[in-house]
DNA sequence: GTTGTGACTACCA
DNA sequence: ATGGTAGCCACAA
């Protein structure tokens, strides 16, 4: 399921774990898709990049490989960073909760 | 079976 | 807006 939904977060756009297991029908279950995604392929094609968290950012320390690769991979994509954040209020797939509180 | 940890969230100070 | 705490669920020791 959470492979299914994944896939279907179009290119451009992010969306947060919380978010993609409400998606899924098991609310509450964001640390399992974050665990999930940890257990992907490093050579899948399943847009795991386009994952972050409810605070807009990616969910790995600044700096460390990880988030510069899901980061390259985003902005290869045309998402646009605000320092560390990402620009919801144009990138969010499908409304990610509720923090963040955008604005501009 | 209890305890600790993690690519998480929400609430409160 | 930022930092700390509690809830959340699955997994490993």
């Amino acid at each position: 399921m959470i492979w299914q939904v994944l896939a279907s977060i179009p290119q451009g756009k992010v969306t947060a774990y919380g978010q993609i297991a409400k998606l899924c029908g098991y609310p509450g279950y964001a640390r399992y898709v974050g665990h999930t995604l940890k257990q992907l392929p490093h050579g899948t094609s399943l847009p795991w990049h386009r994952v972050i968290n409810a605070k807009g950012q990616i969910s790995f320390p600044v700096g460390s490989d990880a988030y510069q690769m899901q980061r390259r991979r985003l902005e290869q994509e045309g998402v646009v960073f605000e320092g560390e954040k990402i620009r919801l209020k144009h990138y969010q797939w499908n409304g990610i909760s509720s923090d963040s509180a955008p604005d501009n």
